[in-house]
DNA sequence: CAAGATGTATAGCAAAGGCTATATAGCCCG
DNA sequence: CGGGCTATATAGCCTTTGCTATACATCTTG
């Protein structure tokens, strides 16, 4: 969870000016929002995000180099997908969950395929 | 979890002639006794399995079935990682992890790419 | 056939990731 | 500047998947 979490707070940094908050996790998530503080404690305990008391969500270093990885290994499983033939709609899910499950050794194997 | 271990029921179904055991699952597992116990008691109220209380460990026509198709999904994902150059050693393991997060459309599309 | 080894069951604990219900803080607006 | 809306926090509960410690049953073997 926690990679999808920094992942997800990365991006959304992205899209809006004025920084991320709890409530935008729970949309993206659609998941109730004492799972969304409850796990940001937990990100929290482990270094990985600062949760301005009823503000922003911040990502720390730790959590920014996280989420950057997580993002790279996301897309490169994305293109892979798309690559053999999956359809982009089933390939972003797909990425989702298969992301925590492969080694570098396989994602290796993915960026050799990608170009080829 | 529930098809790991039918899956991994219905594999050892296959290497040993007296039924398997609890304690086949604990090695192969590399958990604690009480955890297979435990799991094992769900799958038994999900219909996956039957115990015969402190012998064998038996799979329902319902775990069977679950069994045959995790494990054609798992030889399909492990095939289709040896096919992109995934050393076998990371084949075996990745495959365990990405096996429950493919969808059917990325099933097909392995397939369809295995046999090009 | 009794002891010891092996296997299984049971009790009790913990952490992660969910939930609902409810309290409280902050913000905006009339 | 007070009320209401929105966001966040808190309390309390649940299931899954893990663990250790311990009790009990079964099997094997002398």
């Amino acid at each position: 969870m926690a990679e999808d979490y920094v992942e997800l707070i990365y991006r959304l940094e992205g899209e809006s000016a004025d920084g991320v908050r709890t409530v935008d996790l729970v949309e993206a998530l659609a998941v109730a929002q004492p799972t969304v503080t409850k796990t940001l404690e937990r990100l929290q305990r482990d270094g990985l995000v600062e949760v301005e008391p009823r503000r922003r969500v911040l990502l720390t270093a730790k959590g920014r180099e996280l989420a950057q990885a997580s993002l790279e290994r996301h897309e490169t499983i994305v293109s892979f997908l798309l690559a053999i033939g999956v359809p982009a709609t089933h390939a972003e899910l797909d990425a989702e969950g298969i992301e925590h499950h492969v080694s570098e050794t396989t994602l290796m194997a993915m960026r050799r395929f990608l170009s080829r």
